[in-house]
DNA sequence: CAGTAGATATCGCCT
DNA sequence: AGGCGATGTCTACTG
């Protein structure tokens, strides 16, 4: 099984060849001249030009111009593609329903069509994101600072689930949000958050110490963090270098799916 | 001018396609099966197997595999691609500074390359966006309460800008916070960080009152408002049927884009 | 299915 | 270049 293109085909032939590329659930490309309308969570309008139009068999429908690293227009996984003649147009419609959203894209030229037979794996190994940082945290706690003793992870609160939550070298609960980049006052304003559910929920209304972690704030933000009585700690998730060597190979299996 | 393709194309004729492509500013895509390696605000490694390249002459790369919205690996606009031949595979790296980073995809096997060249438009036109929620509450105040009078919107904040600013019937300042969606918890933090600086900023220490506006809130974000002292107001963004076609054609234009 | 928060978010605007 | 907030965000995870 290969690749199947056609050059400059026949609404028709296109038509033929888009259908026998869903049945195989190959990934699909048109490139041609087109208009795109959307309509759905919000609704959209796309003049005439060329564009490249990708199918996957999961349902995902992508529009590309030649610029920007976000497509134009889409529709995303679990969309059924359909494909017509319509009004001597090559019409592909991508639709889903929960939330009800529709892409119709309307080609007065097909330039190419290609089938293409994906197989292989689709498992990519992210590190220096915030769970590595946890991780080093969880390792080296006196990173946060001397004698911070953490005891759970992903603690839930009345305001949601606390990254890491732990005690201090007196005793007192300690909530730790954790950024793997420089942060904004939205993550203070969660921080806030967590240590105000937490105030209720400790039974002797012992204080409760906020901490962010991250490798740096703005300066509202840290505006925001002394209102609030929260603290600053400077830390990066490990690089990628000091940390993807020493991995559970069991659990760090590159999985290839189904 | 027109597609270029080629088939099972040797590492040499791949780079020599390429190479010219990206000199004609064409968007190109490479499907075969390699590998991908990311090194930059984050790191990542994935394993063989069949992906679909695309190379914007914009310097965006993208990934694609079979499923997701999502590209598995990528590199933003602004990136310079290079092509090379290497230990009997075909490299294509795509690297930026400012942050530094780097994507290496490395063919072992192309099943097909071709240059697209683009044209035409890629302006699209979206409806029932928050400006659209803004524009109904500036036509309609009183869609927010009766005798709602707004007086300014993107007004500055130590804080940041407020979307609309306004009076109430009893003259008491108003800020009004827009969300073209259903919104959390973070909404009601932002409108409170409004608030907050407003009630500073406002000479006669008088009340300033918060209202979000929004279809609707979940009950974390209402419990939030409610704590803080905060309104919720329920309003949508006007459907695209409502909206688009009343509409300045002299903004309204259809721009194209050099 | 809704709620919640992370992301190599991306993107546009403004300082 | 950095800060800030919107996005048809997307995505994974949890209840």
């Amino acid at each position: 099984m290969s690749v199947t293109t056609l050059h400059r085909p026949t609404h028709r032939d296109a038509l033929e060849a888009l259908s026998a590329a869903f049945e195989r659930g190959d990934l699909v490309t048109v490139f041609g001249r087109c208009t795109v309308e959307y309509d759905g969570r919000a609704a959209s309008s796309l003049g005439p030009g060329d564009r490249l139009l990708i199918l996957k068999p999961d349902g995902t429908a992508l529009v590309h111009t030649d610029e920007q690293r976000t497509p134009v227009n889409w529709q995303p996984p679990g969309s059924e593609h359909r494909v017509a003649v319509r009004d001597g147009r090559l019409r592909v419609r991508s639709e889903r329903e929960t939330p009800d959203e529709r892409l119709d894209v309307r080609f007065e030229a097909v330039h190419q069509v290609s089938a293409l037979p994906v197989t292989g794996g689709r498992a990519v190994d992210v590190h220096g994101s915030e769970e590595d940082l946890r991780q080093r945290v969880l390792e080296h706690p006196e990173l946060v600072e001397p004698r911070f003793e953490p005891a759970a992870t992903e603690r839930e609160t009345a305001a949601g689930p606390v990254d890491v939550f732990g005690h201090d070298s007196e005793g007192r609960p300690v909530v730790v949000e954790l950024k793997r980049r420089r942060v904004g006052p939205d993550a203070a304003g969660q921080l806030g958050r967590y240590v105000e559910a937490l105030e209720r929920e400790v039974p002797d209304g012992a204080d409760v110490r906020g901490v962010l972690v991250a490798p740096s704030v703005t300066d509202r933000a840290r505006e925001l963090l002394a209102e609030k009585g929260l603290e600053f700690v400077s830390l990066e998730p490990p690089a990628a270098s000091e940390n993807g060597a020493i991995r559970d190979p069991s659990t760090g299996s590159d999985a290839e799916d189904a």
